[in-house]
DNA sequence: AAAAATTACGCAATCGATTGTGTAATCTGC
DNA sequence: GCAGATTACACAATCGATTGCGTAATTTTT
């Protein structure tokens, strides 16, 4: 199943068309040309008219390499992410690149794998490429801010979405997680839920921290007693992990009768691990994940979570950056939080 | 929630280090700079070390910016797909990056939603940013290629992933489509089913073309006859498609006892319509999906389904484009066929 | 010791677009 | 009809790294 073609000879190695070929055809300069390509006010209308008829002809394109060099900027967007196979993220990366090529930029991504060296090649290696802003969702394991340091210093936005760093001082999306795990616990809690266990992420990360403390909250305001048995933290909480740790809550002696999962992943663990065990959802054990996913829809019972507003969330990221990109002697740090929704669904729902 | 912080004033607008102003520092040439940067055999040891320690001292970081305007190259690899956030899609693009990442390359990726104007408007995009690779899994609409051949015509290599265009002289990473589905269609028939449907893709795309074919000479070998109302073409088989496909299929005088849909969102979506009817799977109704999603775990009962190599996909997909554009002067194109494997599990199992 | 070879580096053009400044040519006002 | 204003374009430097070619200094060869 191999072909093979050989050159057409004369078609290759023919070099782009430049702003200087045009100028030869008409016999003017090339910073008539490129003045003219972009309406130049100082141009004439005949002008603009002939230059661009023959742009047309001959096929020019722009090279935003040269453009890129001269004006020191591209008009790319760099971005990493954990994971980009993560419903969230990918969704993430969908609201970033909608808004960046609105705005004639593209978006370079690249993961971090949730690994901190990863992370600052990464960085490094966007750095290197000129980006004109970055948009950065945290590793779990990053715990030292020092890579995003050049782009301070060279005045390069950095906004940072979801996963975000307390300490570092630049522009942030996040969501209100305490509120939300508050909403979901306090939910559990309504439907009659006593023995409330929550399954975590790595307390490195704002995202995993703040809903704990948002479910301390609610447990607090309710008089329940807070058992640290029934608080467990992972690193990675994936279908592997979750259902470890359903082996881990519902073989105790008194075992929970709800769990809070901070991510669907996990949460669709608990419910697949209880179905095998005949544990009824939700009258024996309800269960509340973290993203709407879309296998929150397709796991039976469908499982109530908290929805994210991920494209969103990308938008705003996006937004950010490139009107950071634009002001560059004011630089005003803000911090864009968004609501989340409870979503209520089958796997919850005892009254 | 809003901060606001000033300028350092002496800290912003330093440019960048380059190597004049290492060369200034040293007394030299920038051209030695440049060459004892990257080894180069004319510039003495401790030249070269002199002028890393330099380097390192002072923060500097290459511009390939202008490396790339000089080489006439970039290290940036483009990638369009129809939408990232596909689980197949999001591991080809993981395949790529990680292949691209190891090259040194970065990768560029833009989504087409399936729409051709947004293929052609990416596609033009990412030639005027000068990538130095293309990688494409083409839209479902899209029937003219033009738009790849100021590619062509400038030697930069063009690689299809997946959805190729058989019109289209170049690299092909593909799967063995019509193989895969006969394997799927023979299973159908091993479990007894008689009335085998099929939910199938947009004719315009070999993956879809390729896949009826399989189906319809399974069937034929079987001696099973062919019927056109059991065979329904959709140019999207997302979530609700797939339910007004169940619809259909399962008010018909005669309903098929099996369903092969060429992707798995559609194949969960008929599992969860005929639970809701109260129909049996797999005993009234056998369903296999394509592609191995993670919801086909999740689903109750588990789909059978055929799982796609699809990082496997990506990396090679990236392998080729870096190969391509390596070697400029003899191009030679060829296809690439990966194998498919039968995941049997519940949703098909009746014997 | 003179010639040849090698070592180690500098000079300057180049990639293509951008832009501040300079300058003819045309136009305006009185 | 002439100074001054305006129009419409050209010149040339610039962004930062790369590289063919040239050359002084040192080493090797005979």
């Amino acid at each position: 199943m191999v072909t093979i073609y050989e050159n057409d000879g004369e078609m290759k190695n023919k070099k782009g068309v430049t702003i200087y070929d045009i100028a030869q055809e008409l016999k003017v300069s090339p910073s008539t040309v490129s003045r003219a390509l972009k309406d130049h006010f100082s141009i004439s209308k005949e002008m603009i008219k002939e230059v661009k008829k023959v742009a047309q002809k001959r096929g020019y394109r722009p090279n935003s390499i040269a453009a890129s060099l001269r004006n020191n900027r591209t008009n790319n967007i760099g971005v990493i992410i954990s994971w980009i196979n993560r419903p969230f993220v990918s969704s993430l990366i969908s609201g970033i690149e909608e808004e960046a090529n609105k705005a004639g930029y593209n978006v370079i991504i690249s993961q971090s794998h949730d690994s901190f060296d990863n992370e600052v090649a990464n960085a490094r290696a966007l750095y290197d490429s000129r980006i004109s802003g970055l948009v950065v969702s945290l590793a779990m394991e990053t715990q030292s801010y020092d890579h995003f340091n050049p782009f301070i210093q060279n005045n390069i936005p950095v906004v940072f979405v979801d996963r975000v760093a307390d300490e570092f001082n630049s522009d942030k999306v996040v969501i209100d997680n305490f509120a939300a795990a508050y909403m979901a616990t306090e939910h559990l809690i309504e439907q009659g839920c006593q023995r409330i266990a929550l399954a975590c992420g790595s307390q490195y990360r704002n995202i995993y921290r703040e809903r704990e403390s948002g479910y301390l909250a609610a447990l607090r305001e309710y008089n329940i007693p807070i058992k640290d048995e029934y608080i467990v933290h992972s690193d990675s909480l994936n279908a592997q992990e979750g259902f470890r740790i359903a082996e881990y809550f519902l073989s105790m002696e008194t075992p929970p009768d709800a769990i809070f999962s901070v991510n669907d992943t996990a949460a669709v663990s608990f419910i697949q691990y209880a179905k095998e065990k005949g544990i009824k959802i939700p009258e024996e054990l309800a269960v509340i994940g973290f993203n709407n996913d879309p296998v929150s829809l397709i796991i039976d019972p469908q499982l109530s979570t908290v929805s994210h507003p991920a494209i969103e969330m990308g938008k705003l990221a996006a937004q950010q950056v490139l009107k950071q990109s634009q002001y560059k002697d004011v630089v005003k740090s803000e911090a864009i939080m968004l609501r989340t929704e409870l979503l209520v669904r089958a796997s919850t729902k005892r009254k």
